[in-house]
DNA sequence: AAACAAGTTTACGTTAACGTAAAGCAATAG
DNA sequence: CTATTGCTTTACGTTAACGTAAACTTGTTT
């Protein structure tokens, strides 16, 4: 049958403490199937964790991630009612993503103007007293892509 | 000079608790004056308290945003080796952003695939037996766009 | 057989980000 | 004057998402 997989194996692809799996378990975000009393995950179980990392580097709780995939589930059989209830949860979802989306645009922008404004900062010095050693001068980013901002300033 | 607000002001523009401004005060995220006792808030104050609900949207802890403050102040008058833990910072800052840019689309790709699946079952419930009201359909989303995906899928 | 690794359950501890009183000062309205 | 409204401090309570430890089973290696 397809592949399947122990609590360490996935713990340690995914970087996660057994202790975070089993919890997981315990919130209903996944379901292992056992052989003797040991967990054994199916590459389904491997998706869904993958999926719930995700959503929580996205800021949703568990909770939230847990609605998504019973509702996901109900759908398959699910009548008229529930597939509406599901598409609007996605929309919700999509909503809440393009805020997102948007925040981070605009907190890269306050990035780059900070960057901008250090690396300024930085000539300056350089040129009026370039006193301390310079470890090693970082080409890092940048990247002459022009200033694009300036509306969006800290101070 | 320039305007100033009080708390609740705040608050009701967005639509924060008193009690958590003053929670983010405690965490010196802001740095109101006092009129006796009462706290006054400067532009600036406003400007960061609308920095750390993007920060938090995005999943920054607050000690997080709070380093990213200090570390922009510290930059106005920096060494230069403030001002290059300041430009790594910021490195690190954007990496996660990219990071999250990622997941928010990849998150997306999911949405939209399930959405599909969503029409589609419904368009089949209508073929076959259209038996429950439909109390108005959406609309909403979807745009004729293409299915763009089709490898992301949950099941 | 003894020990070791990997898994298990049970349960108490911890941190972040507030919520929720309780109790008190200050100004203004009636 | 006192009542209400808005602000304040102090402090204990709460929830989510695990961490950590103890004590046990099961299988494998020496």
């Amino acid at each position: 049958m397809s592949k399947t997989y122990s609590i360490s194996e996935l713990a340690s692809e995914f970087d996660l403490t057994t202790r975070s799996i089993r919890f997981y378990e315990d919130q209903e975000l996944l379901h292992p199937t056992r052989r003797g009393q040991t967990r054994v995950y199916s590459s389904k179980d491997r998706v869904r964790l993958k999926l719930t990392i995700r959503g929580k580097r996205l800021g949703f709780s568990l909770a939230e991630i847990r609605e998504l995939f019973e509702l996901w589930d109900e759908t398959r059989s699910g009548s008229k009612k529930q597939l509406h209830l599901m598409l609007s949860k996605i929309a919700e979802r999509k909503a809440a993503l393009d805020q997102q989306m948007k925040d981070i645009t605009m907190v890269q922008l306050e990035l780059e103007s900070a960057e901008i404004r250090c690396r300024q900062a930085l000539e300056e010095l350089n040129e009026k007293g370039p006193h301390e050693t310079q470890t090693e001068d970082e080409r890092t980013s940048t990247s002459e892509k022009t200033a694009t901002s300036s509306s969006a300033t800290m101070h």
